[in-house]
DNA sequence: GTGTCGATGTCAGTCACTGACATGGGGAGA
DNA sequence: TCTCCCCATGTCAGTGACTGACATCGACAC
């Protein structure tokens, strides 16, 4: 691929979680994490469309999760219970990674621009649910509500995770359960 | 207050909602709002913290009104419902100016920034929501649920009012229902 | 009539992001 | 092994969002 140093885009991402931990989302020029990662800025630029986005890298990947777990799911199971499962896979593939996962968090807390962000990515999140549950035949609203109420357990369990410890597919598990008996 | 022409923040909220619809958001300077409301570029930054806050004014009003709503319903009603009749009040207040609420929507239908704050603004109501429901007794975990629930409810209804017609406390109840019934 | 105060104007600066064009090394094919 | 092409990167100049510091001006109190 590239013929310079490999993985720019790796190290363009470490670099970016350093700076951001270091002195904070606002104080990181796009200019240091580029000369940090030993590339131009407009490389970085050409990399991720904008600052945020260096850290929300595994939207995509999720997404992926989300929707073969959805549709490979047995007809039998519920719209809801679907969705839930889809979630859950991802809950426990970030399980994996804590340690990236709480670092990648206290960062985005700290800033909103970066919650504004994630709470986009987790918007398209149920978006790709939704169309899954739509692929097994749920209509449009009762797909759209299991995806949003999937992803909602999905969010909260994860702070949840991140103040607590213990697992994230544990949490989720558990606030899945709480939903189900909300009503 | 002002001592040049009165009410400059509702003249440049108008102007921008124009050239917003006209030539689009990306199009549109903060420089060109505010000469059309007849103020400086300073100006406009004074009174907005961004050029996407402009459309963002009455998210304080819907705070309150989620907020005192749930606070006064009745004690032995539960978490979910206080919850959703705090939305439903709100839903009931944008039915009284569709016309507004239309254009504003299809605003932020056209550009990924403008969805972005949408979301943020959401998830501020639910906090609020949460909090809410904190006040009247209710487990951390169960109010996050049933505050972000009913969140989903108002915005999958405003949505789906907004591109259908009726009365969106109408579309409100029915998907309410349809929440109610999911588990 | 004078002084204070808050909203506004002015000005200069930083930085996110973009388009256009140049470059250089690696790999495919001769 | 040489050559040509491609693509990731570098270079450069520009636009526009936002900010801080300071000047101003009109209303209102006294």
């Amino acid at each position: 691929m590239g013929r310079w140093e490999p993985d720019a885009r790796g190290r363009m991402t470490a670099a970016a979680m350093e700076l951001y931990a270091e002195r904070g989302f606002d104080q990181t020029t796009a200019g240091d994490i580029a000369e940090r990662a030993g590339v131009t800025e407009r490389t970085f630029f050409r990399h991720f469309t904008d600052k945020r986005e260096v850290l929300f890298n595994g939207a995509e990947a999720l997404e992926n999760t989300v929707r073969e777990t959805i549709l490979t799911a047995a007809p039998e199971v519920s719209a809801l219970e679907a969705a839930l499962a889809g979630l859950h896979v991802c809950a426990a593939l970030i399980d994996e990674r804590r340690d990236f996962a709480v670092r990648r968090a206290q960062i985005i807390e700290a800033t909103p621009s970066l919650r504004e962000r994630e709470l986009l990515k987790l918007a398209r999140l149920a978006e790709v649910a939704a169309a899954a549950l739509g692929g097994r035949g749920v209509p449009e609203t009762a797909a759209l509500l299991a995806a949003h109420s999937a992803v909602t357990v999905f969010n909260l369990s994860f702070w949840h995770w991140v103040r607590t410890g213990g697992t994230f597919a544990g949490h989720f598990t558990d606030t899945a359960a709480a939903l189900r008996s909300m009503t």
